[in-house]
DNA sequence: GTCTATACGTAGATAGAC
DNA sequence: GTCTATCTACGTATAGAC
């Protein structure tokens, strides 16, 4: 007797299910152009054409793991909604940490590589500026809320603070990624956390630069 | 009467020139991976085929701008050497972050991409991690000597604090390349600094960690 | 010295055998 | 459903004309 339609359908789901497994790990180490169908599909343990037989490109491989991860992070920052706004930013400092440092899959990491991989697809580069911002805007809330209830230092725009610790966490998950054995210790949360921490009283006017304000704002775009 | 020998020369220099310039714009944009020779020719203006008159290959290209860009980057650490060593730091974060904002090739952003790229030959990327190790390095001794003449906090380590300078640095070069135009501001010096700010004296212990440490140390490696 | 045409290799994608 | 053989596109590198 044949196979069952449902054995079949139970087939294909653990199929595609071990190959988004092999990819998100492949992609992760080393982004979407780098990437071959045969790497992945040698992670997974089987053939190359088998790929095609589950995703239409290796583009559409992408796109589901792009949304895996986005999935992913989201839901790591939505964690401890229960928390206090500090809390809830320690706990994502941590959670970020703990996925660059660890071996295995680090969801920021495929996310910054594909966006400084100008080769992926327009929409889904789309996609993920969307995700960017929108990560930027909550974790600027929660400072923003954090800042309201006096657990951080209120001298800093919210959204300039929300984009320096990511930029940090991202150029953590870079170095890990490149130069994971480097003899020099990744930060550790409470070292990223120096950048929140209030200021004593006795400087709490607004901070007057040292010098002549060379780093001024950028805002400015150029590329084409 | 045909060209001098001089004149030719001149000629290979200049071109020679031409050629790195453009490539170095384009490899800081995309990568070696990324980076196709008839790319490098068409911005410096000649067919692809003159580049191998130039160059033996791609990779040779690619090494070249690899050193002339650990050449900028030390230049650039070696810098004010007569200045007290926290206007050092705060002179070199400048610096870097004027590279980073500003259109043009930003240095760092160059080797962080080859340090991610596993495509690049073993040597080279020898190379770049010697020049890592030393960057490392020179940003500790320098921080250590600021914790010394008391300018800057001195309860943590300095090879920790240099590493997360560093890696703040690269996030923010990462950010400019890839989401130039996302709506949230660029870190400004002063912000970067909040990371070295002496702590009052009222709290001048060694910080106890206030959750049990989930961010220990990492030096593990994984990885084939 | 500079260009165009071509050889060669590799990787994405398809077809057909089992 | 799975594999191997094949087609096709593209990028590095070379050869030969001007």
């Amino acid at each position: 007797m044949p196979r069952s339609p449902k054995d079949n359908l139970e087939i294909r789901g653990a199929r595609r299910e071990e190959i988004l497994r092999a990819a998100s790990q492949v992609f992760s180490e080393k982004g979407f152009a780098r990437t071959k169908i045969s790497d992945i599909a040698t992670a997974a343990g089987l053939s190359h054409g088998l790929v095609y037989h589950y995703f239409p490109s290796k583009e559409a491989v992408f796109e589901a793991i792009v949304d895996m991860m986005i999935a992913k992070i989201n839901a790591d920052m939505e964690m401890g909604t229960d928390l206090p706004p500090f809390d809830r930013l320690c706990a994502a400092i941590d959670r970020s940490r703990e996925r660059t440092c660890h071996g295995g899959v680090d969801a920021g990491r495929v996310v910054s590589q594909a966006m400084m991989q100008g080769a992926v697809p327009d929409h889904l580069r789309d996609r993920l500026l969307d995700h960017m911002r929108a990560a930027h805007q909550r974790a600027a809330d929660l400072i923003a809320r954090a800042q309201a209830d006096g657990s951080i230092d209120d001298s800093i725009e919210p959204s300039e603070m929300a984009s320096t610790l990511i930029c940090l966490l991202r150029g953590m998950s870079i170095r890990m990624l490149g130069m994971p054995d480097l003899p020099f210790p990744i930060p550790q949360t409470d070292t990223i956390l120096r950048l929140l921490r209030p200021r004593p009283a006795s400087e709490k006017t607004r901070r007057a630069p040292p010098r002549p304000a060379r780093g001024a704002h950028v805002t400015r775009a150029r590329k084409s």
